[in-house]
DNA sequence: GGGTCGGGCTAAATCGTTTTAGCATGCTAG
DNA sequence: CTAGCATGCTAAAACGATTTAGCCCGACCC
């Protein structure tokens, strides 16, 4: 049969010339392409087709090299396997993160998905919407996007504030992480905690501040205005740098100290904006952990190289991605079935070196 | 109709029901589909059509919300606009920020793209490139990811190091890298040297040590081995964290100290094994910059909010993957003809406060 | 008045699959 | 002997566009 395998025909090659089409793999075995693709799908209708021929049509399916079109087979079965992202910026860490989540649960399950970054611009966002359901997309996540019209497909969002008839929202649980966080606190000893409240436009402002307050409540601690700032977060609307919210954090954490009100904690409402205030903190002369306890929030990189390094609340931001993808494939499964208006993450605690027991009580 | 809570039956504009085709608009202005075809692609041969015909077969697709289906139109015209993106993990830093660039340049021109992470698995690698070839991508992008066989299709690689005929590799220029560095703490007056080479397993760790070799030879600064320490970075083959990293720039900032031969500055491989050495050295009791400078290599995040601020060689990660991108297009746009085997990226050194002149040098 | 030309449009083929509806053939049962 | 029924396959119609090859009709030319 094979001529002493050295000649040079592409017998092993994936595909030296045109692409092999499933006609030519029906003509190759003397078959219609209707059998060779019940053969090749495995579907149901092919049980009448004896197990020696399905044998010939694979084999030669595989010595040709087939490879079906997806985009002749989409346009048949009217499925792309395919779902849109929507998010602020890709490169930015957050993003990045729960993408990292979304595209594994993704790609084990078959699917590919498309990614625009809409810069938080709402007509950027209108555009790639518009572009991604052209294409036909089966399904959306959006990842810290704030959506005020009904969607034109199932979706998901990732650490949305508004709530949508029919869209699931994946959020971290912030009154667990408040109680984390606070918990920790207290149980060093901490009565005079210092907080940071994120910026008015950000999408967790709110709730986490809310989970903070019943959380202390809980714990039977006070929260005193005069030991409360508020970041700005530079101007609304606006992408705000990571360096922002640094200067942020140092500047605010000096103006806490200039407040003179004693405290011995500080719990920031971000890791950049903690490691602003640590900075301004030891300017002062105070120590960390020894004067001043300080807890982040996200665990960021940077937050392990600090000195001292951070204790901060985890967000499990690959596992909220996981867990959106997994929730939208789940509603393209089970389309007209009731989803649920949201799925809680549970953060975590990662005690690192910012965080001690108060001055004087040892 | 809608009974309880809907009060609102979908009447509003984008598409009530089912989506509207090429036929649909056909019908409603008494044409055929060709017709409607050629007006909405400006197609030229078009000019056969009257103006005020075309402008009633765009008035009545505007009317009817019509949205070309894109899977279609793939399917007939052998183009899909869509490129692959192969990187080892979406989430971390580097190829986020490469991402990034490659997004922007893409959706600029129209394309999309699809992203699949390998975890350094070269047999993922060969699985996805698999996956994306059958969906029909025209091109491809990887980033960091090192290659063996010839790609199938089109490609650029960002900081890959093999040559392979036919693709374009994007990166860094070294020795533009190495001569900002080494200049700007030669021109400070340092002259002992110490540096971090990279792991032998890394893409970036020779040529960037030829160009660090070469540019030391241009200054007339003498290299010392004993002032030379190799990163491990963790069992071969495997993706190591960047705590790793931090934690290998701290052992080996101690290594270095403890070989007890002077020196006044430290150019390390990356900002996180800068950091770390900066801890170690700061534990010793060393300042910096008084005592040592330290000169990273990235620009990550963290390297700003160090203290002291870290000054380093900033790779414009968002700028090679648009580049990148930018090139790929230029390449599908102009099959057969030559394509450039390098483009290189100029670095920019960017000056903090871990640089200083060195001790008793005023 | 017949041929030519061009303006304005369309029928039909095509892209590569999936899927529906059947068609031969042979065997069995009545 | 014939209806009925598996068995093993296939023809043809989708899917929704693009594109090639014309068709029809009136105006113009000689």
């Amino acid at each position: 049969m094979s001529p002493a395998r050295g000649t040079s025909p592409p017998r092993h090659e994936p595909n030296a010339g045109k692409p092999v089409r499933l006609k030519d793999v029906a003509a190759h075995v003397g078959l219609s392409p209707t059998t060779v693709s019940l053969v090749m799908n495995r579907s149901p209708a092919a049980k009448g087709i004896p197990p020696e021929t399905q044998d010939r049509v694979r084999a030669a399916a595989e010595e040709l090299g087939y490879r079906p079109n997806f985009i002749a087979r989409s346009l048949r079965r009217q499925r792309t396997f395919a779902v849109g992202v929507l998010l602020p910026e890709i490169s930015e860490g957050y993003a990045a993160g729960v993408l990292g989540g979304i595209e594994d649960q993704l790609l084990q399950e078959g699917y590919f998905y498309l990614v625009a970054g809409h810069h938080s611009k709402p007509d950027l966002f209108d555009d790639y919407l518009q572009l991604l359901t052209e294409r036909s997309v089966e399904g959306l996540i959006l990842v810290n996007t704030p959506i005020e019209k009904p969607l034109p497909l199932p979706a998901v969002v990732v650490a949305g504030h508004r709530e949508l008839a029919g869209v699931t929202n994946v959020a971290i649980d912030h009154q667990a992480a408040a109680r984390l966080a606070l918990g920790h606190l207290a149980e060093l000893g901490h009565r005079r905690i210092a907080f940071f409240k994120g910026h008015a436009h950000s999408a967790d402002t709110a709730a986490r501040w809310q989970a903070i307050v019943s959380a202390a409540a809980e714990l039977g601690l006070e929260i005193d205005p005069r030991l409360t700032v508020q970041l700005s977060g530079g101007p609304a609307g606006e992408e705000f740098s990571p360096e922002e919210g640094y200067r942020e954090g140092h500047a605010f954490g000096r103006k806490l100290l200039e407040r003179g009100e004693p405290f011995t904690a500080l719990f920031a409402f971000n890791d950049v904006s903690a490691i602003g205030a640590m900075r301004a903190l030891s300017e002062s002369g105070l120590r960390i952990p020894d004067d001043v306890s300080v807890v982040g929030f996200d665990d960021i990189l940077s937050a392990a190289f600090q000195n001292p390094s951070l204790t901060t609340v985890r967000q499990p931001l690959h596992e909220m991605g996981r867990r959106a993808a997994a929730e939208l494939l789940r509603k393209l499964g089970a389309p007209g079935e009731e989803s649920p208006p949201a799925i809680m993450i549970e953060p975590t605690l990662v005690v690192r070196d910012s965080t001690g027991p108060p001055p004087g009580d040892g």
